[in-house]
DNA sequence: ATCTATTACATAGCAAGCTATGTATTTCGC
DNA sequence: GCGAAATACATAGCTTGCTATGTAATAGAT
């Protein structure tokens, strides 16, 4: 099978992703924000505070890349670190006031792009790729070594 | 809807490449080549030249991000370069020898990923699951504006 | 023929991902 | 209670993506 790149499910799947990230740091920018801060903003849209681990974990992220992302976000005022008075190796992130006031536009991006990105599948098509997304993740999930990369609906 | 991150889309394909490339890259470390230069490897594999422009157009990204992967490549010898005498500016891209006498090696990889990436679904879902991604794919580039980011089957 | 626009590529600087490794602080075994 | 293991986070260095901008060469317009 002489590989025709748009048969190779890892070759689209990177596009697609690329053409998402584009598509949603433009719209974000305006707000002085970006596609790596949304898991982050996820996490904590709802005022709760997590551990860099916690926030790494859920992400599916490695923690180094999370403690830059936020970093990037504590320089650009959008959280808040707070040591744990227990447990000195650990410390409470939380959105600041203004990240938690943007939340709904955030919101209205994402489903935005991802209706945009979606508009030529009907409701079957929908269905049948985000479950396809889900098992795809878990197969890779499971190869990649039992590493601890978890996929629980919080 | 509150935004669980298993049904937004972007999340999911963002989520998935990441896996893929991951899986793909601790294959590929062994051969000392990375997934980056996979677009590259398929695009000249037939001992074709192109030059970057074409290559970046291929790929689907841009220009300064080509001309990035084929200086790591050229540094790890897998490329040439070569100027064309009549159009200065241009210059024409090889595989170098060793590098095509890799590429069997790296075809049984990305075929490996994929099938384990895809064994949890079956022919149906499959071709369902390519297809939407080449719909997203088309959508995503339209909304991006009338950019040159081709979809050609070469 | 020259002036302008276009084209091909280079460079700078940043974001977001990774692995490998270091440091400080608990926790655990005994 | 103390040394070893585990845990949480930090740091270094790399890849792969991006935008913005610069430079050299060719093509086009008049």
């Amino acid at each position: 099978m002489p590989l025709n790149r748009t048969t190779s499910a890892g070759y689209m799947t990177n596009w697609a992703a690329r053409l998402f990230a584009r598509a949603i740091d433009q719209k974000l920018k305006p707000l002085g924000l970006s596609s790596g801060y949304l898991p982050v903003f996820f996490a904590l849209a709802d005022g709760s505070a997590r551990t860099q681990k916690q926030l790494a974990l859920d992400a599916g992220i490695e923690q180094p890349t999370m403690a830059a992302t936020l970093n990037r976000m504590e320089r650009d005022g959008l959280i808040t670190r707070e040591k744990d008075s227990q447990d000195r190796r650990i410390t409470h992130i939380r959105l600041s006031a203004p990240a938690r006031a943007n939340a709904k536009n955030i919101q209205a991006i994402v489903n935005q792009v991802n209706e945009t990105a979606l508009s030529g599948l009907n409701s079957l098509e929908r269905r049948v790729f985000l479950d396809a997304l889900g098992k795809v993740t878990t197969a890779l999930s499971k190869a990649e070594g039992p590493h601890e990369t978890d996929t629980r609906d919080q």
